[in-house]
DNA sequence: CCTACTTTCTACAGCGACTGTAGAAGCAAG
DNA sequence: CTTGCTTCTACAGTCGCTGTAGAAAGTAGG
């Protein structure tokens, strides 16, 4: 199974044509060699490395971690310490980024809960955002900002 | 309290400066009558205005949403039904994501609880990021790329 | 008045992880 | 040959900002 095309290389490992380029031109994939007409010619290995990229991004590790992640793979004597150390920061993160929307959840259900219907004027959706009162918003969770595109993947 | 300065409606509602004006050029601010030397001078009533964003977008509302809970503030008489029916469909949206986020929690607390940081040949993390057998990444959960950056807020 | 510092102004680039567009070329089938 | 699919490159757009550059205007102290 040489000479395995862009498309077909995208149809096995579920990552879009585009994705996979875009990916090339960020470093974790290396440049394939191309068809006298130019086109990227990929071998099995490069779409498991891709398998394991889409798992990984699944996971919502970034593209950046993705490339550690790779590199790390790539040296079977080495320590797994900081694979290890990369993951539980990650699981961290996510760990943080539910409880941020826990908190959010619970807000926005005493909103939506209370709200009689009637009209704007006192419509609680409204009355709640207006009244900046001390919530959520006055201690921001200690949320790093990290962990935000996770999941957000279509179903192709 | 008339004529405040971008500066001071930065400090009164939380919201930085260049976001003010970022907002501005996305129509939620109106465009503010300028000094003779061409500075935005603003109301109180702007200032108020800035509080409501502030307070829907750390609740992870969306800019074009605000955009339309703000017009909604804006009309007294009319039904609150389009703001509560926002904010509902945002709650689920909030929900959907805490849903995809437990379900990655829990690949990752399997990957690094079952790692016995030995070396990377047999680091688990690195395993399960290559056995692309079916797990989260095979039903992507019905998240649908909506809600990201809620909550990740700076603390100013 | 001069200097130094801060604020404000505009306009544009960059982030992350893609997605979409445009226009050109290659390739296979009818 | 034509049709239609795939692939190519290069660049703009998404979202909600943040950062940069360079200029002008304001404020405080000498």
């Amino acid at each position: 199974m040489r000479e395995i095309s862009i498309g077909e290389a995208a149809r096995q490992s579920g990552i879009k044509v585009t994705t996979i380029r875009y990916y090339e031109e960020r470093g974790l994939l290396p440049a394939p060699p191309r068809s006298d007409s130019g086109r990227r010619m990929y071998d099995a290995a490069t779409v498991e490395r891709l398998g394991f990229i889409r798992h990984a991004r699944d996971l919502g590790f970034r593209l950046e971690d993705i490339a550690e992640l790779l590199a790390l793979q790539g040296q079977p004597g080495a320590s797994c310490a900081p694979a290890d150390s990369l993951a539980r920061r990650h699981l961290s993160a996510v760990r943080a980024r539910i409880a941020a929307l826990h908190a959010l959840e619970m807000e926005l259900e005493r909103m939506v809960s209370g709200c009689d219907h009637t009209d704007t004027a006192h419509c609680r959706v409204i009355e709640t955002l207006s009244d900046h009162a001390r919530c959520i918003a006055d201690h921001p969770a200690g949320v790093t900002g990290e962990l935000d595109t996770a999941g957000a993947r279509g179903a192709g």
